[in-house]
DNA sequence: AGAAAAATGAGGTACGTCCCTCAAAAACAC
DNA sequence: GTGTTTTTGAGGGACGTACCTCATTTTTCT
């Protein structure tokens, strides 16, 4: 049997106040008291019981994630999965809030916060460009002791406690590997697609993806990047522009949202059939494409791991209790048609907040 | 704030000992008070605190774990990651008990459990091949009443309640695809490695293998399994005679264990750089590979995601409660150098019991 | 030494659920 | 309609922790 406060208090020779006072980091115990309540600890090998503690305290957790107003396929699967962990028994006795604001007005951000401003917020999970105003929205977020945790972008200027998402430079450099060895020897251009360049995380994944193109496959040569801004038809009409202006255009990276903007390009185009096309996040339409085989290999970060770990995270640092980094790691996932996972397709439910 | 048995009791007009005993489904409650009371917590959408209920009840669940005991570096990363998970909150209140089987032994099995029998087990998570005797003892234990779960190799004749793993021949499927992109042309011999033709995942990875290969590499011809036995030297020898028999061999499948023991072979063979290796796991070895070029591609399974899925499931199971599919999806992971997870190495751990 | 301040003890209530007992009420059988 | 069985109600103690009050002891200061 697990020893209790009141095995402590007994080891320890003081009551079981002492023991909660010293426990709680309430005022009012000599510190050679605490550490003799500690010692106790140590050598009886004490750990709180959580589930009973929550009950005692009757504690809610309010988290808030911020994700940007954007209509795309990957960030509607992330907000159902938000949804999803929120119902589930991570989120016990959390209230849990999903904020979408408009990416163009970077003060809508503090907006959101101050509507929420009535009652505390725990933790916040916050996915947004990496810009000064959403820099002094985490660092008042910390002024205040809301934990907050980085989401899909990291803000590695901004003193945010974690962040929860894939190192992007890795994933380019292994859309790069994967491209270059599926295309084969012969020498040609590669087009690359982005939402924007000024996302940083765009602008890593190019990064990587250029150093291993430059590196291993010096026969491909990478196109300037094509912004399609989350727009389909704005994507389908400068990849077509793109693919008008080179003739050897033998492989397409997709770093952003917008396949289906590019696959309606080069359907368009006619393209020939070995035209390597490598492509992020698992959606129903980069599905398709795997499915269909105009999408070769998708680089992809698990939406469901990605809520999971935000909550998990949260959680622990409002308990202030550890992590386990290994299961917090997000993998960058390599998916091709053959390792498809089946869909779960929970990605049409409706998004909202819950408990 | 969540409704409580009281509110249903007042809800349904009955008292709190009623629903009481409607919710732990205990004898001596009319048909339709059974239904009002159920209505009453369907109108308010009660859920049981699991938490104060696991408090109040002092249960302890005792779940074992049965695995081969065989070295493999697989199973030593699997069985710490087991015990990591069990020192977890997955694992709260629970009892882990690993134990491990002579594979060639196929009484042991059952031994294993007779040691147990002195109190009963909530749940069994099996890792063993597809025999009569373990099929038997699947049957035996979900007779008394235990919950069995599979994993890594399933028992489909068998009655188990769920199989933690993947679909092993979609990830020879997939090693296929990734060996024969990577080949390139040139026609030449694939040398596949197995641990042994017993296992079921051998032969369905293998299975999945040769279905891809003939299908859409028909210039690569995959010779017979070479069949290590999870040895090292053994494995290295037969690779060594089969690499001398053949002339064209452009590249290694090593299904099974045994990376090391093909790795020593092709370096005495000295067979040229561009040799494609693609191997199953991660381990210090194979991540060694990829990192230094050895291995081209690895096909894994994540034994963290594993030990936790496992773990959840006897959980739910235990609880009667539904489980999330999605999550509980193993994902059949490529890696390749570039996005090879950071090293967490728990495997350095000691595994043992543990709660 | 005496007064003030700080530290500690004792005891209680609460959280939501489980599980027990005993009495009362309702349903049923004949 | 009486007796028997079944169903229901009322109440309480327990699980491990949090948090509160008030009294008492110990320490510190002058």
């Amino acid at each position: 049997m697990r020893p209790t406060v009141n095995d402590i208090a007994r080891e320890a020779g003081v009551s079981l106040a002492t023991v909660d006072r010293v426990l709680n980091e309430r005022p009012g115990v000599r510190d050679k008291t605490i550490r003799a309540v500690n010692d106790a600890i140590a050598k009886l090998g004490y750990v709180r019981n959580v589930a009973a503690a929550n009950l005692a305290r009757q504690r809610r957790y309010r988290f808030l994630f911020i994700l940007p107003a954007v209509e795309t396929q990957f960030l509607r699967a992330l907000q159902a999965a938000i949804h999803d962990a929120a119902r589930g028994p991570l989120a016990e006795a959390s209230d849990v809030v999903i904020a979408t604001v408009p990416q163009r007005d970077p003060h809508a951000i503090v907006t959101v916060l101050d509507d929420h401003g009535d009652q505390p917020i725990d933790g916040c999970a916050i996915m947004a460009h990496e810009t000064p105003d959403v820099r002094d929205l985490i660092i008042r977020l910390k002024a205040e002791g809301t934990t907050v945790v980085t989401l899909i972008t990291d803000q590695p200027r901004a003193p945010r406690d974690h962040f929860v998402g894939i190192d992007n430079r890795a994933a380019g450099r292994t859309a790069a590997v994967l491209l270059g060895r599926f295309a084969g020897q012969k020498p040609g251009k590669v087009a690359v697609v982005v939402s924007s360049m000024l996302a940083r995380d765009m602008v890593d994944r190019r990064l990587g993806f250029d150093e291993v193109l430059a590196e291993r496959f010096p026969h491909l040569q990478s196109l300037p990047s094509l912004e399609g801004h989350d727009d389909r038809d704005l994507t389908a009409q400068i990849t077509a522009a793109c693919l008008a202006a080179h003739d050897n255009v033998v492989a397409i990276y997709v770093a952003g949202a917008g396949t289906r903007g590019v696959n309606e390009a080069v359907r368009r185009a006619g393209l020939p059939d070995h035209l390597v096309v490598v492509a992020h996040e698992l959606t129903a339409h980069t599905r398709g494409g795997l499915e269909d085989g105009s999408i070769d290999a998708v680089i992809a970060q698990d939406v469901g791991h990605l809520a999971r770990s935000a909550l998990r995270v949260l959680r622990a640092k409002a308990d202030r209790a550890p992590l386990d980094e290994g299961q917090e790691q997000i993998r960058i996932e390599i998916v091709i048609r053959e390792n498809l996972p089946p869909s779960t397709d929970s990605a049409l439910s409706t998004p909202q907040a819950a408990a």
